[in-house]
Parts: C-alpha cells; structure tokens; sequence
RNA sequence: CGCGGGGUGGAGCAGUUUGGUAGCUCGUCGGGCUCAUAACCCGAAGGUCAUAGGUUCAAAUCCUAUCUCCGCAA
C-alpha cells in the first residue's frame, strides 16, 4: 500500500494505539500534541501520552497553544493526510482543506449520538447497550463531519469507564489503517449525519461528579461506573468528600430517606435511592487511599454506628 | 514556600492529648467440629510503630529534619 506522509494529532493515552498503527504502515512526520501541563500536588512537568510515543519513535512534536493560529508547522510539513483522535483543539479550516485526503478523526462513540468530548462517560451513564467507534472526516463544527466508517462495541454491566476506554482504544487502532487503505483507493462513500439525532457528551464537570442517590438505582449503579476510573464520582459523609469508585446493583424494599446508609454487608454499604438499594463496594474518604469497603469495615470498631447516616451533597 | 489528612505485623484500623517496649477486625498457617462450607471452635506465625537525629531513667506516643501516600485547589 502507498505509504502517506500523515501529521497526528492527538493527547491523551486513548490515542496513543492509533499512532502506533500509523507508524506501522505510514510515514508519520509530525505530531501535534496540547502543550505540557503542570500535573497533580507537586506541579511537576508531565508530557502527554501521545508526546511520550511520538518521541519515543523520534518524531517531531509540534506543541501549540492555539491551534487556530499557529499551524503553519503543519502546512509545511505538507501532509497527505491529517488523522486526529482526542486532540482537544477545534481545527482550523486551512488544515481541513489543506491535505490531500483531508482530515480523518477517529470519534469514541456512534455518531451523530455524543459529539463531545467525553463520549466514552456519558454513553455509560445514559445506560446504552452499545457505544462504538466512528471514523469521520473532520468538519469545522465539533464532530459534525461526514461518516465514513463505524463499528460497535458492547456495553456490559462490568464495564466502566477504563475498560471501555481500553476496548474502544483497541478497535480504533484495528480500523485506521484499512480505513485509509479505502479512502486512497476511492473506496468510501461519506455519510452526513442526521442533523435530528445528533446529541452532545460535553466534558464532565465538578457538578456531574456529584453523586445524587434521588434517583432509580440503576442510574446511580451506571453513574458511579462511568465516572470511574476517572474522574470518579463523590458524595459527602460527615462533611468530608467520600469517593464512589463500585457498587452493586440489589432487590430491596426497605424504607429510609435517600441517601441513609441502611444496611451493612460484608462487603458494602447498603444506600437508600430513589427506588430501592445501592450497595457500595468500593470508597475512598479524603487524605485516605482508595480501599474496597470490605477493608475498611475491618478498621471500624462499631459497624452499627454506619447505620442512619446519610450521604449529602454539601457539606 | 497554595490548604489539609495520613504513614503501626499481608489488608483495614485503634493506641499519640494525660510518655512506661503494641491491640482490634480480617487474612495466612496448623488443628477441631460438620454430610459439607466462604459458617463455628482452639492454637500459631508475623511488627526495629516510614527514616534520621534530639529530650528523658523510659518514646509508637514530646521536639526537629527528611522521605513518602492521599483529598482539595490549580
């Protein structure tokens, strides 16, 4: 196959799989990663996971602030192809326009559902069956561009965040080579996306990590799933900040404000939702580590003191 | 020097205020009971109490410095 000149763009660890297949089979001469952040309590310098393999492979790195400005890095680079996956800029459309085949994205979700950037956290949370992978050509609008390819991915019960972002990671790596294989033979036929289904999966916010227990328990099972690994959903307790990383889903009919823990098992806290019982299994409370609650009622002396409290929003 | 909470046998914790050489729940190992068990009973192993100094007759406990883990904020 013809080996094209492709500029990457791309940052976190979720694109990381696509450009070692690009590297394999293309000519991969620059990639454009977001600027190195100040990360965590010391503040230290980290690069981005896509730098840390661009640099392994002895690629240049082009780092801009402001994409909307400064590309002409790119334009020099005169690239057959510009393939983006999880970048974090809006494209200008000098660099949509520029390259030969234009400019591929490979999106976390089914398109037009979830345009956004955090596809992955709100299909888990919204409870779908399926989620996917979609290859689109890029438009000027976030995620508006024509489809080209899509394939889904199950959604089950055991699944979270993580491990869908490992799934989705693997099969977008597995379709991007032979999707550019098709689009250089002239072998695509580009699908606009149906303006009346698009919905949008914006970037999670401090609120959205709340978790709220005034609603059915399976919303709350699938809320505290697709917030974990990351960034992990949270409740107060006696005015401290409890982290929800598990739970488990229970039949139960028993009666208590939302919020009250009232039950302990061996291995969870039994939390009263809107319609029944949440259990959960695995916490952490502020300035401790994240511990599964079997653990940490071993450490309490009087387990019968959990009961009757209740899980707040504020403090 | 952004704010704050920790580091005690494999795990989760108590004990630190009022100094006197370590305890709880669980796990592990051995034995017992039982048709059987993740249940129950009996017993055992396992800790220089993060590190280095200091105060003291005596420090997990008081003082100083360092390392390290974590929550918030960025």
């Amino acid at each position: 196959m013809e080996k094209l000149n492709i500029v990457y763009m791309g940052t976190p660890m979720f694109s990381v799989g696509p450009l070692k297949e690009l590297i394999k089979e293309h000519n991969v001469c620059l990639v454009v990663t977001q600027p190195d952040k100040k990360v965590g309590r010391k503040q230290e310098i980290m690069f981005s996971p896509v730098k840390e393999e661009a640099i392994k492979n002895n690629i240049e790195v082009f780092q801009p602030t402001n994409i909307r400005e400064d590309y002409k890095v790119i334009l020099d680079k005169n690239p057959d192809m510009i393939v983006t996956c999880a970048y974090g800029q809006i494209i200008p459309k000098i660099l949509l326009e520029y390259p030969k085949y234009k400019c591929i994205n490979i999106h976390a979700s089914l398109l037009p559902k979830y345009r956004g950037g955090a596809p992955i956290h709100h299909s888990i949370i919204n409870g779908d069956e399926y989620t996917g992978i979609t290859i689109m050509y890029m438009d000027t609008k976030m995620d508006s561009g024509d489809i080209l390819f899509q394939e889904k991915e199950k959604i089950e019960a055991f699944d979270n965040v993580g491990t869908m972002f490992t799934k989705l990671s693997e099969l977008g790596s597995k379709m991007i080579n032979p999707s550019i294989e098709k689009i250089v033979n002239g072998l695509v036929t580009p699908i606009k996306q149906n303006e009346e289904e698009v919905s949008f999966a914006y970037n999670i916010s401090k609120e959205d990590e709340l978790l709220d227990f005034n609603r059915n328990t399976i919303e709350v099972f699938n809320k505290i799933r697709g917030l974990n690994p990351f960034p992990v959903a949270y409740v107060i307790l006696d005015n401290k900040r409890v982290k929800i990383f598990e739970s488990r889903i229970i039949n139960s009919n028993k009666t208590g404000r939302i919020g009250e823990i009232i039950d302990v098992y061996d291995d969870g806290l039994g939390v009263k939702t809107l319609d029944g019982e949440i259990v959960l299994t695995c916490i952490q409370f502020e300035g401790k580590k994240r511990t599964s609650v079997k653990d940490y009622l071993n450490g309490i002396q009087n387990k019968n003191e959990l009961l009757g409290k209740v899980f707040n929003l504020q403090e």
